[in-house]
DNA sequence: TAGTCAGAATCAGTATACGGCTTCAAGCTT
DNA sequence: AAGCTTGAAGCCGTATACTGATTCTGACTA
């Protein structure tokens, strides 16, 4: 298992170093800050993983330094916390959460509404299919590939923000949004609201009508604080 | 030279591991990214300063790791770049410059409206003074005394913001706020715009109305952008 | 005189080692 | 048996050393 992570990681290092002139180096710390955060994004990690850096050392076949470098970086950006015994997952307070909703709020109506003009004919073709993918887990149930389905959506109109300043202020709360899918996402009534506002989307998107796309992400947004609302209110209420 | 940098760090240590019960350990990584965050917010450095590990490893009497961890953070924050001959100040775009302000046009309108029920008197007072300091420049001149009572309204208010997470996402862009004064405090319109403006703000926020505190913090950072897209529109002429 | 190239200097990234704090577990006390 | 104490282990923060890449300097060439 180490020998080959090894031999790749050596082959990514000659390939990067030798061929790829518009990346003329990439360093370890930059590979594994990419490779957690990416683990992170997807959802791989579960709030009991305990982060050590000599293991992930172990696995990179690198020293402690740059596993230190990304998981520092990884938890000074929210994206883990830092413990006496490891690194893990944060666990984002509600209050925490309702403060980023507000945030969200702000932001995204006009985010969106800005992205409106820049979807192509790909970003609409991806988000068909997410939206096609979203509908059919009203009948399987699968709430994984609901999760996919909306990040999926998710992603293609945030990366099409033109305001690079604004879009990746909106990527930072990546951890909250994960946190209210999985408060919510199991709810049935959640989960047809969710679905709902997917095909919306992709028709307002593809109108080109910024300003309803405005009002679309508005209620979008409140829609999502009122799930999660509902929802760890019943939590609350069961535990 | 080791010799007494060994000795003067393990008293460093003894006396924070001792007495001081309140900061139960300081490490010196976040030591010095706050010294270094405060001389960079206080604007106590200028573009061309380079910051050098080694050089400030020196100045602290510690190793380098520390330091490096410091300007990493720092310039993953935002406030430093990163060069191949030690960390500077980032030069924003003009672009950039602009989206931030767009950021700013969405969110600070609401921060200061959910501030206005939180300030106290003294933060009344704080910026009473500030005030009567930035009325004064304009007979002074003295655009160093209007930098200060600028900066020392804003931080009041922004302190006073109730939610943090959004009162977090405001404090990443200082180093616009910053760019932004640097261009535009020396012109005689922009100067008089903003002494205008720092009265209102006081008054408005004493009044206790945070709709009014939202629509003229809406009409302060478009006069912010208004200045700064002319006085730079200027200087692009003259040069 | 201007351009090129080699060596030196500088500085960040990484490796390895050590020390201290926190946590955990086992043994002791009552 | 429960609580306290003590020792060990785990893991982070920091120190020091080395490496490689970039930049600077100065001499050499045309």
């Amino acid at each position: 298992m180490a020998v080959y992570k090894g031999i790749s990681l050596l082959f990514l290092y000659t390939k990067v170093g030798a061929h790829m002139s518009d990346t003329p180096k990439r360093h370890m710390k930059d590979v594994i800050y990419d490779a957690y955060l990416g683990r992170i994004q997807r959802g791989e990690l579960t709030p009991d993983d305990r982060l050590v850096d000599t293991a992930i050392a172990a696995e990179f076949e690198v020293s402690r330094m740059p596993v230190r470098d990304a998981l520092m970086r990884l938890t000074h950006e929210g994206y883990l916390a830092s413990t006496t015994r490891g690194f893990t997952l944060p666990t984002l307070e509600p209050r925490q959460i309702l403060e980023i909703f507000e945030l969200r709020r702000l932001l995204e109506p006009r985010a969106a509404a800005l992205a409106t003009h820049e979807l192509t004919a790909d970003d609409f073709e991806r988000m068909q299919q997410a939206v096609t993918l979203s509908e059919s887990t009203l009948e399987t149930g699968d709430i994984e590939a609901l999760y996919r389905a909306s990040e999926d959506i998710r992603r293609t109109w945030v990366m099409a923000v033109p305001n690079a300043e604004l879009r990746d202020t909106i990527q930072r709360y990546m951890v909250q949004i994960q946190a209210v899918r999985m408060a919510t996402l199991r709810d049935t009534q959640a989960h047809r609201v969710l679905v709902a506002f997917h095909r919306r989307m992709l028709e307002t998107f593809k109108s080109r009508r910024s300003a309803d796309v405005e009002l679309l992400l508005t209620r979008f947004v409140l829609a999502g604080e009122d799930s999660y609302l509902r929802v760890s209110g019943n939590e609350a209420g069961t535990e």
